[in-house]
DNA sequence: TTGTATGCGTTATCAG
DNA sequence: CTGATAACGCATACAA
């Protein structure tokens, strides 16, 4: 009767194998002190019958029922999405269950799912950070979170190395290739890392350099790096740094529309597309994966034993293309 | 002394508030009879304390610990990325945990995902198909997942309109532009529907309405689509559809290239990226959105009473660039 | 309106 | 080596 409801338990299990309850439930968790022949006999019958032990009931005796949330701005980053790739393996690796979540920059969302992931009882949570997230709204996960691309007091971080990448692009054409009139588009400064970040790098490279800065700041979009294209050329600068690879396709389409080939493009991102569409640019990398890798790590590792908050920032490195 | 050990329980919350667990747990499941004032005095407490309860606990007692799998082939496929992001919200309104993971177009890791997700008792699954993936590994979810993009028989599937994106292409460009050499740039046939569906609805074209086929295949990449131009240009055709936008990118690089930006391109998938880079592309869209909704959807349904198994194909629509 | 007792499916402790 | 039995944290029929 009440065995033809499909959800058999370890007790019906016993029951069938002619064993108790206890002996089911060490077959199950591979106790080596159960003999080969009854192990033998309930394995057969579990086979037999698919059972599954209940994953709620074991959680509720240690066997945790661990969870991670990943609150990504937007599924579709390129570099959001890379991080994230590297994380995944780790994370059930040891047996947790990474749940995705996207805030589309908006503040209420990540609110919204960090209490959500709070009623859940996620046992940590990596954000990616953005504009306007304050670290107020995160005090609850401190200790068991990771912050990426933002690098907030008290919290564990991993960040890019955003003023490094920009000063490699500089120093390699201005010292190795001895362009002087070198350009720069960027995003806005309200955006802290990928806008003030990398402007400010490259203003403060122009000043110890003595080159005269000429940059221009617009969005994240490819139409911003192409409608900003006219401006920066006033000036004539042999190369243009571009904060990210989008704005260097943009670029890159006008310098392509008006025969300014010969004008040296220089961005942040390495995208597998611009490299086929335009393999002269000269990228730096900023980590993408391994960022993500450090990122699961270390919250991993905070979970385990409580360890202090720390800043990581990923390396960039220069690309050469063929 | 117990109490130190931050992990509260309704025990402690009802000696704590003067009350038995049962209140508690009245008060926690807002049950209308309980008086006021008991109410509020346990809502304070629970709140001083930040209780939540036990998710393991509450869901062995059938408040569900609601989880289903997505297994995507590749995070950062565009089209599969569009499609999730429309069936998180869906999922999240109806309790739901979605739990993403990466199969990578390999048989085994779908295996592996699978016997994963069934350990974890997961709810159902929306499985992205692709080429290798046969539907007897499936046999164990049929009447709780969802396969995209692919059509078995006796599960419920979401396709995409392969054949009448091509041909409305076609149909477009031969009668309503009187295009007469239209060449075809496709994807190998062991790629089920992207490969030989749409390369067949191009042959079917052609030989219904006496044009001399003019097809070649190659892969998914970028550059696939570049390396093909040249011989596809050998019979000097005025049009040229593309069975992906990754492909018409490449093409339209070639022919850029070349200065035969005269022969008009037309491809699948309307991404922002090519639309920005050659906005002259005619392009239809196969509803990549649409189709998660409609599979978030369909197995919410499936999930509470027992339908029948049904193959749903999102309708494509021809875009217009201003 | 509230408290008591019981059960959910496991695992852990202790005898046997 | 195995079998009773007591937890675990919560929900609920039943009693008060």
């Amino acid at each position: 009767m009440s065995e033809f409801s499909n959800h058999l338990t370890i007790k019906d299990i016993a029951k069938l194998s002619g064993v108790s309850k206890s002996t089911v439930s060490r077959v199950i968790n591979h106790d080596p002190m159960v003999k080969e022949t009854t192990r033998n006999k309930v394995m057969a019958i579990i086979e037999q019958y698919q059972f599954t032990p209940s994953k709620s009931a074991r959680a509720m005796r240690g066997y945790g029922n661990k969870v991670i949330g990943i609150v990504v701005t937007r599924l579709d980053s390129m570099s959001e999405n890379q991080a994230v790739r590297a994380m995944l393996p780790i994370l059930y690796q040891y047996g947790y269950d990474p749940i995705i979540i996207e805030s589309q920059f908006s503040v209420d969302k990540v609110e919204e799912h960090l209490t959500m992931l709070k009623e859940k009882q996620a046992d940590g949570v990596i954000i990616f950070a953005f504009t306007g997230l304050e670290p107020s709204l995160l005090s609850f996960w401190k200790s068991k979170s990771v912050i990426m691309a933002r690098s907030y007091p008290d919290f564990t971080c991993v960040c890019y190395d955003d003023i490094g990448a920009v000063t490699t692009l500089l120093e390699y054409l201005h010292q190795s290739k001895h362009h002087q009139k070198i350009g720069f588009i960027g995003i806005e400064q309200h955006d802290q890392t990928t806008g003030a970040l990398r402007y400010q790098a490259y203003m403060d490279y122009c000043q110890q350099n003595q080159i005269s800065p000429n940059a221009y700041l617009g969005n994240l979009s490819y139409r911003s790096g192409y409608e900003l294209a006219q401006s920066i050329l006033s000036l004539s600068p042999t190369a243009i740094v571009c904060a990210t690879d989008a704005i260097a396709l943009g670029l890159n389409k006008y310098l392509q529309q008006n025969q300014l080939e010969h004008i040296v493009v220089a961005s942040i991102g390495n995208s597998e597309l611009l490299n086929f569409l335009f393999p002269n640019t000269l990228t730096v990398e900023l980590g993408f994966d391994k960022a993500g890798t450090y990122a699961a790590k270390e919250l991993l590792s905070m979970l385990q034993n409580t360890t202090l908050a720390k800043t990581i920032t990923v390396p960039s490195t220069l690309i050469f293309n063929e």
